[in-house]
DNA sequence: ATACATACC
DNA sequence: TACTGGTATGTAT
């Protein structure tokens, strides 16, 4: 209410542009003359034009709306009650009151952050952000009516003084990390929201805590009242440690036999003062913001209920730096609801909180009273919310973090007219996604993208493809299409762009997503020559794409493109130059190969038909690590539609070649020792320095990954070597085909298996091939071949370095010193699942490759 | 499936 | 001078 319509009298004023005091921090300021100010900056201009319009649509709606409503008859009326009172008779029977649900936000984080951090800030009215567009300003800045979401330049006008610092999000990133660590300690499955705030449910905590010990609920204090600058921090560096010290004891399973007590007597004494918490839920949250503060120097405020629905609006009650609890009583919710305006309740914005308000509905206690209307008036799906809003009800249980369903970028700039430019703009973005999707190991089919005029007027397109793609050529050949259309139907008149962005959704199931598979092949592959294909087809350079007469490939055919561009073909030309591109070791890697294998590339032809289905069959193909100009397609994901490799595909899983467990490992990457037996830990670190190093080649193959099954069968006994491109045994043996890719299975008689004969996939006594000099290992005790392997990347390495040319690197346990072939190891599989999954109904995002995941890494190799 | 709108941080 | 960027979801077609 303190709220009611943004623009209280200033008819003229755009209920959207107005400020929004919705806000922490903002009561009983100067609305009008705030209002004025902003409408003032705004007046006249290209986005207050477009905010009129957009808000008279909404009026439009609202018009809609009312007419609608205005037919309503008795009948229908009545029959909405019936349903609604059925309605709330149910939900009422399924109220949970029993869950303590509690919602942290920290106050005015990035604002308190900087503030923290540069104590000069401290009493100025501050905001993060810039001239364009603020993300968060601070407490005093608010009594300006300096808010988040407002432009610098118009906070500048409302309050002059205002001093804008830039974000740093490693740094808000690093604080989230630390009080994360603090809401583990009383929900290991909280649900993080944003960096600066989260959902915990402190229900298990709670009984637990029931019998701790004072001690295991007493924190010390920190007394940094006259510190100042950079003894502050180191103050706060203090804290951070003495934290940790403290946290381990404190929350351990067995609380009671914590030493805490006496051990902390004495420390408190030296060094300050003790704070001992309750048993409560809100002695229990109190504890947690004292640690978040200590910890941190930063406030949180926090809400308690029993669902996160109410739970959120508890926060912003006594913020900043307090909490608020609503009893979990059904009676305390309902009081608690009636004067709950209806803005307050996430989910219902300015749009909805104006449409309600049109109905006269300001108040969660008129959302009850008009329900049946509501019902008719709204959607299911709206209405069901409204309801349960009404109710008190919510959420009371965390879910954890979903699948991710989309990825996105997009960016503003000045105004760009030229076509060359929009392309160019266009391919950036696609760059930046395609490294995002790698780094997420994200395959997706429907590509967006999304343009904003001068005029802020918004578009999207979207194309879905029928395979998923993630590599820049990929994605830009689909983004640049509809890219190309939209500029084609306004031309002779240009685009006239502000913004564009480029979103990928879709994803296929994740479960086939096996990181360090991946990275460690792309980081043993050599350079790809082939794939980079740069020649043909779908590979427009960009100055093609700004070639007026450029016709567009049909988007969305495989087919087509595996035509245009087969399989394995890629080698043509096989790149002998090096390319900028590629990775240290995909360096190291072709040299070598290119030396060993002489003249193997012309044919390309020949092998094309094996290529494709093998690969098909499982390979990881690798795309290209072609210079910007050039674009590759066909990826793994395009021929693991092939069904007919399914055989394969079930084969193709490999087994790891073995792991090692030792002390410490050595990471191929980097060569540094990392000191951990967990590769997971390992994994992670190689995943690190993989990333690193390739941070813009792009030149890893996404390969697909196998299927649950595959999983099961990788740990038995064949291995699948696959490189990029698939040489017969017999011609590898008797011409330098070495280089190319092969992708073979081998099974226990040493025998060179392809795709065409996947039932050898159940060899016995499996065979082990170095992934790097491809050399069969006679030895199947995985700790050796694991030696074997170290050896030779290092040895890869070297090689590298000293510039030689290398050789056949002779290693304790190469035996059998039959070079397979000169590809590279491909470890898995590629895509299986992918081929099975499809037929039948998509995974549920649920399964989440409960333990298929993390086991897609290295451990695959090393394990 | 596509486009656009709304919402949240 | 200057009005974001990322993700999810709902609504409508």
């Amino acid at each position: 209410m303190e709220n009611g319509v943004a623009s209280t009298k200033a008819e003229g004023f755009l209920s959207r542009m107005a400020l929004n005091d919705n806000k922490a921090g903002m009561e009983g300021l100067d609305r009008d003359k705030i209002n004025k100010i902003i409408m003032e900056s705004s007046k006249g201009s290209r986005f207050y034009e477009n905010e009129l319009k957009r808000e008279q649509q909404v009026n439009q709606r609202i018009v809609k709306m009312m007419l609608q409503k205005a037919q309503i008859t008795e009948q229908q009326l009545k029959t909405a009650q019936a349903q609604v009172e059925r309605m709330v008779a149910e939900l009422e029977r399924s109220r949970d009151l029993s869950r303590v649900i509690v919602h942290v936000d920290m106050d005015a984080f990035y604002a308190a952050v900087e503030m923290r951090d540069c104590p000069e800030l401290k009493d100025k009215p501050m905001a993060v952000g810039s001239m364009s567009m603020l993300s968060t300003s601070n407490y005093h800045a608010r009594k300006y009516g300096v808010r988040a979401a407002m432009p610098g330049f118009i906070a500048k006008k409302l309050c002059p003084n205002l001093v804008i610092v830039p974000a740093n999000f490693g740094k808000y990133r690093a604080v989230s990390a630390e009080i994360r660590e603090i809401f583990a300690d009383y929900d290991p499955h909280f649900q993080p929201m944003s960096l600066d705030e989260a959902y915990l449910d402190f229900t298990e905590h709670l009984e637990q805590r029931q019998s701790w010990p004072e001690s295991s609920r007493t924190h010390r204090f920190h007394s940094s009242s006259s510190a100042t600058g950079e003894e502050q921090v180191e103050l706060h560096q203090e804290a951070v440690s003495e934290e940790r010290d403290i946290s381990p004891v404190l929350f351990e399973d067995s609380p009671s036999s914590s030493p805490c007590l006496s051990g902390s007597e004495a420390v408190g004494a030296a060094c300050g003062a003790f704070e001992v918490f309750g048993t409560s839920v809100e002695e229990a949250v109190r504890e947690m913001r004292f640690r978040i503060e200590h910890k941190t120097t930063l406030t949180a405020s926090a809400g308690i209920a029993p669902n996160t629905m109410l739970a959120k609006v508890c926060s912003d009650k006594n913020k900043p730096n307090g909490q608020y609890r609503l009893p979990s009583t059904r009676e305390a919710v309902m009081d608690f609801v009636q004067n709950l305006p209806v803005r307050k309740v996430c989910g219902i914005g300015k749009v909805s909180e104006k449409m309600l308000n049109a109905l006269g509905v300001s108040s969660c206690l008129h959302l009850g009273q008009q329900m049946e209307s509501l019902s008719l008036l709204f959607s299911e799906t709206a209405w069901h919310h409204l309801m349960h809003v009404s109710l008190g009800l919510g959420s009371t249980r965390m879910h954890r973090h979903e699948e991710r369903k989309s990825l996105s970028t997009e960016r503003t700039f000045k105004e760009v007219c030229k076509v060359e430019e929009q392309l160019s703009l266009c391919r950036e973005l696609c760059e930046d996604l395609a490294e995002d999707m790698k780094k997420e190991e994200l395959k997706g089919k429907t590509v967006t993208l999304k343009l904003k005029n001068v005029n802020f007027e918004v578009k999207t397109r979207a194309l879905t493809l029928s395979y998923a793609v993630a590599t820049v050529d990929e994605i830009f050949a689909a983004a640049k299409d509809l890219l190309k259309t939209e500029i084609d139907n306004e031309s002779p008149q240009p685009l006239r762009l502000r913004l564009m962005g480029v979103r990928i959704s879709a994803f296929v199931s994740s479960e086939d997503k096996k990181p360090l598979q991946r990275s460690i092949i792309g980081f043993l592959q050599p350079g790809k020559t082939d794939s980079s294909d740069s020649s043909r087809g779908m590979h427009q350079t960009l100055e093609d794409l700004s070639d007026p007469s450029f016709q567009t490939v049909p988007p969305a055919c495989p087919p087509q493109r595996r035509e245009e561009v087969p399989w394995g073909r890629g080698l043509e030309g096989g790149r002998t130059g090096e390319e900028p591109k590629q990775s240290f070791f995909q360096r190291a890697h072709a040299k070598r190969l290119q030396l060993q294998a002489a003249n193997a590339r012309t044919q390309e032809e020949g092998h094309g038909e094996d290529a494709s289905v093998i690969t098909s069959a499982g390979a990881y193909v690798e795309k290209g690590v072609e210079s910007s100009t050039t674009e590759s397609n066909c990826t793994a994901s395009d021929l693991s539609e092939n069904d007919s490799v399914a055989p394969v595909e079930a084969c193709a899983s490999t087994s790891g070649c073995g792991g090692t467990v030792s002390e410490s490992l050595t990471c191929p990457v980097c060569f540094g020792q990392v000191e951990t037996t967990d590769l997971n830990v390992f994994n992670r670190h190689i995943d690190q320095c993989l990333s690193d190093a390739s941070r813009k080649p792009n030149q890893w193959a996404i390969s697909d990954t196998e299927s649950d099954l595959d999983l099961e069968n990788d740990r038995k006994d064949f291995e699948v070597v696959q490189s990029s491109r698939v040489v017969p045994q017999e011609d590898q043996r008797s011409s330098e085909n070495a280089s190319l890719q092969t992708n073979v299975l081998i099974n226990g008689d040493n025998k060179t298996v392809t795709s065409r004969q996947p039932q050898s996939c159940d060899g016995r006594g499996r065979v082990l091939i170095c992934p790097v000099c491809q050399l069969t290992q006679d030895s199947d005790d995985l700790t050796i071949f694991n030696r074997h392997v170290d050896l030779c990347l290092n040895q890869e390495v070297l090689h590298e370095l000293g510039g030689q040319t290398s050789s056949p690197i002779n290693l304790p346990s190469v035996i059998n010193g039959k070079a397979i072939d000169r590809g590279r190891l491909l470890p898995t599989l590629a895509s299986k699942g992918k081929t099975k999954r499809r037929d039948s109904p998509p995974p549920p995002p649920s399964k989440k490759a409960k333990g298929l995941g993390p086991r897609n890494t290295i451990d695959k190799f090393f394990r």
